[in-house]
Order: C-alpha cells, then structure tokens, then sequence
DNA sequence: CCCATATAGTTCAACTTTCAAGAAGTGGTC
DNA sequence: GACCACTTCTTGAAAGTTGAACTATATGGG
C-alpha cells in the first residue's frame, strides 16, 4: 500500500517512489530478520531474550552494577512497566536483585549480581561473534560508516515521540 | 558487554572496535524507536500492530486479493503459528476471511475482505506519511541508496536461518 | 503543616508471540 | 492400497508486551 494513485478523500499524499519502496522493503526484511536472529541466538546462547541481555549489559557497565529503574528503563528504551516485568523475571533467575534506593524512597536499584555477570561472561563472546558476522564482517568499513550516520540521523527524529502512554518522553 | 578484554576460557574473541560500537548502538536504537513509532501510529490509526497491517497489504497486492497462508507467512517473514493467530484475529475483526483451498485440502486461502480494503485504504496515506517523515525526508538520496545496498547486504546473510523451531527454512 | 501535583515503580487485563504438539492431507513406494 | 515421510495449518500454554490504573513517596507552594 504505498503507490496506488490513493483511494478516498486525501489531500496529495506523497507515496513512496519505486525506489524508496525498494529501500523500505530492504529495511524492514533485514532488520525483521536481524532481530529474529539476535533473539534466537541468545535464547539458546543465554536462556534470555535480547533486551534482557541488554539489561544485564547496561547494568554491568553501571557503577556498582546498579541502576535506578526509570534510568535504566530510558537506557534501554523501553517502558517502566515493560522492565517492571523483566527485572522480576531477571530476579527470579537470580542474575539482578533489587534494593531500595537510600536517597529516595519510591526508587529501587537494579543490581547485576555475580550469576548474572558470570551468565554475561559466558554469553559475551558467542554474542559479539554473532553481531560481527551479521553485520560487520559483511559490510565494507565505508558502509559501516554510512550506517552510523545513517542511523544516527534517524534516531534524532524519532526522540521527542509523544503518544499518551506512560510518561510522554519517557518512550 | 562488547569490549572488556574478555574473562573466561574462550579463543581470541574478536570484540567490537570503540567505532564499531558506536556503530551497532545507534543501529539497535534507531531501529528500536522505528519500531515502535511505527507500530503506535498503526495501533492508533488502524487499530493493529504494524505486522498486521503488512499482512493486509500483503494481501491487497495479491491477485484476487487472497494469498495460501504458508504463502503469506514467507512473504511476511513470520511463522505459520503466528500467522494463524494474526489471521484469526482479523477474521474476528472482518478484516479477512479464510476459505479452503481447492487443490489442497490442507490449504487455506486468506482473503481481504472490502472491509479489510477499506481499513487499508484509510490508513495507507498516514502510513505511508509516517514512513516518509521518519525516514525519507531525513536522508539524503545517497544515504537513502546507501541503506538499500547495506540492508540488501545484512539480509542476505540472515536468510538461510536455522534454528530448530517450526520448520526450519520457514521464517 | 497541608495541600495539590508530579514522579517512581508495580500491577492488572488484554493482547501478541513462541514453542511444542497435534490433526489432516499429500505423494511416492512397494 | 497400505505405509511412511513430509507438508499445511491450528491449537494451547507459557512467556512477553502494552496501556491504564494504582500505591507510595517526593516536592513546592500557601
């Protein structure tokens, strides 16, 4: 549905060009499958999905191995209910525990604990192998470049999305 | 969980480069904050997850509008058991409706319905707006070129995907 | 101090996705 | 024509996600 000379009463909408269609086909495949990928490798690799291996990540490079949970929650780009969910989930493999945070008393620390650091240490190697020959053993050093960029320029649109769930800039 | 210079019993793990994951950072968050954009703006405006909506206009292109369900789910890159439940759920809405397949008993036909057309019909202008404002008009037409090769790249080497669930060349 | 309002995080219900069967049909082989 | 391997699609339960409602705490005036 992006090239049809439009159906109802519209005011000029700029469908997609032959090309971009391509482009945009290209993008949602690759990403769809890429993702596919990711999820099913660190299922197997590390019995988790792989935004909770990103969780694990963003907390063992915190100091302390501890994160406040909306930090954390914006971090990793989700929303506090979504994290509620997977910190409890988390804990329950024993990898995160939480702990009441002293300055406030609404907020609590995600902490990485020695198991979900040494499950991190166990998955790390398989994963980044994983990435490496998904993405960066196929691409030219200028194209990983242009991917940068190009993404970076993306993401800069797409920050300030407001849409009346949670809290509006918070996802 | 990229560039610690490793921990346990492993071979020379090839870790990401500072560049490289700066790199792989801003792909997962562009593509995560596209996604769900796209799929806000599609529950708001059409009243389905993004994936559903392609499964509409999957069908909207198909002759007769009506495509074999393996079919469908080859071309939208998800499982048959996902696929079933999309359906059913659009069928529930009168979205699409099943019918058997004459040459194979074990087949089944899913065909959009008017309504289903109309849905689409609807919403494709905003979609297809979302798409441009998100993406195309964001990049120059290098880029937009540069990210149809690189996409095209990542994709071919994603597709044979194994992995043990459902039927393993089917998704 | 007391209030209104905002923030932190959790919980609930509805929905989607996944995985592992399972029911039904096809096709080739002997 | 009975068997066997395979394909098609569905189902059910468990896991994950979402948006909204809810609890508890914090904060900045009056």
């Amino acid at each position: 549905m992006t090239t049809a000379p439009t159906g109802g009463g519209e005011r000029e909408t700029r469908w997609l060009t032959d090309d971009e269609q391509r482009v945009w086909r290209a993008y949602l495949h690759a990403t769809t499958l890429f993702d596919d990928h990711l999820d099913r490798r660190l299922q197997r690799d590390a019995g988790m999905p792989h935004i909770y291996y990103g969780l694990l990540v963003q907390l063992s490079h915190a100091p302390g191995r501890s994160k406040r949970m909306t930090e954390l929650a914006i971090d990793a780009k989700i929303t506090r209910s979504r994290l509620s969910h997977a910190v409890a989930r988390l804990e329950k493999n024993g990898w995160v525990r939480r702990e009441e945070c002293p300055s406030d008393k609404r907020g609590q620390n995600a902490i990485l604990t020695d198991a979900g650091f040494a499950v991190l240490e166990k998955a790390a190697p398989g994963h980044v192998e994983t990435v490496r020959q998904a993405m960066f053993d196929r691409l030219t050093p200028e194209q990983v470049e242009q991917l940068g960029e190009i993404m970076r320029v993306l993401a800069e649109g797409l920050q300030p999305e407001d849409s009346g769930a949670d809290l509006p800039w918070l996802r």
